[in-house]
RNA sequence: GCGCUCGUAGCUCAGUGGAUAGAGCACAGGCCUCCGAAGCCUGGGGUCGUGGGUUCAAAUCCCGCCGAGCGCGCCA
């Protein structure tokens, strides 16, 4: 629609030029929005405002010049107004808004799926928590934001990887199979002294614990050295397993589970070196091997191979991230957390410096979620390890209201995670709400049925019935969907469907208050039950975007 | 100290160059003989942290200051 108006509109002030009324050098693109307000029409252009600076004329007179010659041959609008200091305002007419009943009906679940994409291949990363623990609250939301911006990179005609990068090299693994083996011997009655940096959480003895169920005592006879490496293996193989049952219960699927350890055996991370070394960025310094990230704005110049031999989690990522560029992807997309935002210089940086263009490459970095159980903030310490997991979230809110809750604020603030607001079966909660619409339709449709009202087909309906105020309300907004997914998709804000869901369902609310959908008169009911089959499809398809069920009873 | 993100109604947040700055919650009052009241309607409520600048037009862009969160390893 957009597009169509912005035709007229430069044919209009082409027209104007020819007429004398706009000088000849005047150039300007037709930018267009919504107004805020309904009695601003359905689009608004600011286009005579530009021109005015051009022109030397009044804002007002320029755009009296361009709307006299707007010819609108396809007859969509209604009306063409000047208003406020010199807004165009169009008003599309109400055919053509029930033409989009028409669109729902034969689309069905793909109606809001658009080509903007052209089958470009996308990697959505994100989660990649590391597999020596459980997953908190943040990951939840990352899961959350990142299989909805995959569904919606999908609906906008991407071609989707959902990727999880699985951190199973260094360190932290070293200790975290050490800390398994002492709870395992501590548990056996062996006195053992705890690793100083080693993992505090409960889980661990857990882990121990059903070890020994399984296997007895057999693994003590082993060395401290070969049973810390024997318990990374199998203890990382169960967390690594419980973090795919628990998102797989949130209904998150990954398409590729890549493993850090198997950059280190293939020898990526050395070719992804010489490949640099080509490049000049590299130099030695203090026994170690840098990537000089400086010459890409990054804060200081960062160590590839140190000292010891060893190659940094950095070299890794590069060869990760040259990995996912060899495999042919047109973009990366990559969801982190806050406390990772530092890192973000230094991969563009190395990007840049393997030759590709930065932008090849988004980062997400979503704040981090705090708590809320009835007014009060629930503390948690990683050290600690005290703290509620994700699992534990899920299971006392659900996997619904889980997602949903995670989705409602932009990735950039920091989100309060209210447990009793999510739990509760009221109109609070807004996914609540929006399932109720749902429900509720279902609820009509299941009545017609039962009169033998209910058909499917627009044919022999006639949708010009559907003409109080309500009913063209929330036809305005099924027609919005499309636009909803396009600028989600694009500005890849995932939290924008929460409130268009809500929107949606708040205008449904409304025309059902005002008009009842079975009455006497049998062509309103036919018309109004179109309609009403139109928003819950339209409301479906938007849950489904978001991965929340679409209930038909609740 | 430096960097990133943020500061909007009592609370939680939308609004990222346009018209009188919006929504939910909370608070006060109203609406079910009839398709789901988990719903609808009405009302009060704002120095958009602050001081400058750019613009026909700034919550939005630029600079300073104040405040909050996070980061600043040859950890991952």
């Amino acid at each position: 629609m957009k597009e169509n108006l912005a035709k007229l509109t430069t044919n209009a002030i082409l027209h104007a030029k020819e007429a004398g009324e706009v000088p000849l050098s005047c150039n300007v693109k037709p930018f267009f929005e919504r107004p805020k307000d309904k009695i601003h029409g359905d689009w608004a252009t600011n286009v005579a405002m530009v021109l005015a600076s051009q022109t030397k004329q009044p804002p007002r007179k320029v755009a009296e010049s361009i709307v006299k010659h707007i010819d609108d041959k396809k007859r969509f609008l209604s009306k063409v107004e000047i208003a406020g200091p010199g807004f165009i305002n169009f008003y599309l007419s109400d055919r053509w808004f029930r033409e989009t009943l028409k669109e729902i009906k034969l689309k069905r679940d793909k109606f809001g799926h658009l080509d903007m994409g052209c089958g470009e291949k996308v990697q959505v990363e994100f989660v990649s928590a590391n597999p020596v623990g459980p997953m908190h609250l943040g990951h939840g939301r990352w899961a959350a934001v990142g299989d909805a911006l995959a569904n919606l990179m999908t609906a906008a005609g991407y071609d989707v990887t959902r990727e999880f990068y699985v951190n199973d090299y260094g360190n932290q693994m070293r200790i975290f199979g050490c800390s398994v083996a002492a709870r395992y011997a501590e548990i056996l009655g062996e006195d053992v002294v705890f690793p100083e940096d080693g993992y505090q959480g409960e889980y661990i003895k857990e882990i121990a614990q059903e070890i020994i169920d399984k296997e007895g005592g057999k693994y003590l006879k082993l060395s401290e050295e070969q049973r810390g490496e024997f318990f990374k293996k199998i203890a990382y193989r169960q967390v690594l397993d419980h973090i795919k049952k628990v998102l797989l219960d949130m209904g998150v699927k990954f398409d590729v589970w890549f493993s850090e350890t198997s950059l280190h055996e293939s020898r990526a991370i050395e070719e992804a070196i010489s490949e640099l070394r080509e490049q000049e960025y590299i130099f030695e310094k203090d026994g170690a091997l840098w990537l000089r990230t400086t010459a890409f704005k990054d804060d200081k110049d960062r160590v590839l191979i140190r000292e010891n031999g060893e190659p940094t989690y950095f070299a890794a990522d590069i060869a990760y991230h040259k990995n996912k560029l060899n495999r042919g992807f047109d973009k990366l997309i990559n969801i982190w957390g806050a406390d990772h935002h530092g890192y973000v210089q230094r991969v563009k940086a190395a990007i840049r410096a393997l030759g590709y263009p930065e932008d090849k490459l988004e980062i997400i970095i979503g704040q981090l979620v705090n708590l809320w159980r009835g007014g009060e903030l629930v503390r948690m310490s990683k050290r600690t390890g005290e703290m509620v997991t994700l699992e534990e979230l899920l299971e006392e809110v659900g996997s619904d209201a889980a997602r949903y809750f995670f989705l409602m604020r932009s990735t950039d603030t920091p989100f309060d995670f209210d447990i009793e607001l999510a739990k509760s079966q009221s109109s609070d909660n807004p996914v609540y709400y929006v399932q109720y619409a749902h429900a509720r339709i279902c609820s009509i449709i299941r009545f017609a049925e039962e009169k033998g009202f209910f058909s499917s087909d627009t044919k022999g309906v006639n949708l010009e019935l559907l003409c109080e105020e309500s009913e063209l309300d929330l036809i305005r907004k099924l027609a919005e969907f499309e636009e909803v997914v396009e600028t989600s998709a694009s500005k890849m804000i995932p939290y924008r469907l929460t409130k268009y869901a809500e929107d949606l369902a708040s205008l449904f609310h409304v025309f059902y208050t005002k008009c009842r959908v079975i009455g006497d008169d049998v062509e309103l009911n036919k018309a109004r039950l179109i309609l009403v089959d139109s928003a819950r499809q339209v409301l479906s398809n938007v849950l489904g975007l978001m991965g929340v069920s679409a209930p038909e009873k609740m």
